[in-house]
DNA sequence: ACCATGTTAGTGAACACTAACAAAGATAAT
DNA sequence: ATTATCTTTGTTAGTGTTCACTAACATGGT
């Protein structure tokens, strides 16, 4: 899909976006960053606005193994709790990604990056709020609560978490900290009956 | 504070990061919009970032009211209520307000704006954390669940339902979306006993 | 007379992007 | 095996536009 230049180039720019927003994302910055000339850069993509399209199809393949890895158990509680770790085992390995994927506004001066981004956003909702359903019909999860408002308590809580682990510069332990907020998350949701 | 037209100025300036992102954010495109010329604008703001530094400012003056809401109320839960409506009433009347305040990364650019983001933030969890822990300490809420993981829940979901609604472009109900998650949100961590 | 607030006209720097050319590796014909 | 050709990926030097910001001057209210 991308070549290993293409994937550098996103690489650079999603680091430049953690480390400046998105006004430090100029193409000169990427190329001198990477060590090549600016007409060089156009090689690889046809204008800045593709950068980004492509900085937005690269969180889909980074977050593939989240997804991926709620297939793995039949219990959907156990589901959701491979979905909540694999995101933060994926975000604390790559610092630079988990100050950008949760920054829509990085990608709001353009009405098909913002359609992109909503796909995306969607896509995580409507898969948590599906394994919810099914445990709350085997009895797994409290049906007393709405599984859209237990979905956005689950992908509110994780993207906060993740927010203030970026913005405090990792001061805390990500994994950790998101390990005794999910527990917490469960105790309040699984039916003990 | 601020004076009439810095006000106007601020405002400006929010909604046009509201429309475009911060990369749409020019002192020509503030004065355009207002009507003034460009060296009119430097008349009451010295440079462009104390215009940033300005909507940060009045971030905290119009959520004051969410917080002095709380201190109406003598119950715990009831404060955090009223902080949760509160918030919802504020940014459901102000929809370019509710695309920025939430947007951290358009101040990442600069270390000074990104200390005034973080203390923001700060100052509303430990508020909401102290709460929950008198909440805890006259048993109305769980003690079973960390108080700064409640805390995270709560501004979490709230955060994400917001930002969920401006990224659909307000397609659905806030504060009537906000009272359902409000109220599931209440059942898992209000003690019945 | 003064001060706040506006104007016109302009600065150099940075922006995304391009034309023209160069070199190096792969492919293919001799 | 050597040579010729093509394609990929780079370079230098430049385009016009937009950026934040400024100097000098104008106007209108107190």
């Amino acid at each position: 899909m991308f070549s290993k230049r293409q994937q550098q180039i996103i690489e650079t720019a999603i680091k430049l976006i953690a480390e400046k927003g998105i006004q430090n994302l100029t193409i000169k910055n990427i190329s001198k960053e990477i060590g090549i000339t600016e007409p060089a850069l156009y090689r690889h993509f046809d204008n800045k606005l593709e950068i980004l399209k492509g900085i937005i199809q690269y969180f889909s393949i980074i977050m593939k193994p989240a997804f991926e890895s709620m297939q793995k158990e039949n219990q959907p509680i156990q589901q959701i709790e491979n979905f909540f770790f694999s995101h933060l085992r994926i975000l604390n390995n790559n610092y630079n990604f988990a100050k950008v994927i949760f920054s829509e506004s990085n990608f709001q001066n353009d009405e098909t990056l913002i359609n992109s981004i909503n796909i995306m956003m969607n896509k995580s909702q409507q898969k948590i709020k599906s394994v919810i359903l099914q445990g709350q019909a085997i009895n797994e999860i409290h049906s007393e609560q709405n599984a859209l408002n237990i979905s956005r308590i689950i992908i509110g809580s994780l993207r906060f978490l993740v927010i203030q682990w970026t913005m405090s510069g990792m001061v805390f332990d990500l994994e950790g900290e998101g390990l005794q907020l999910w527990n917490d998350i469960k105790k309040l949701i699984v039916n003990t009956n």
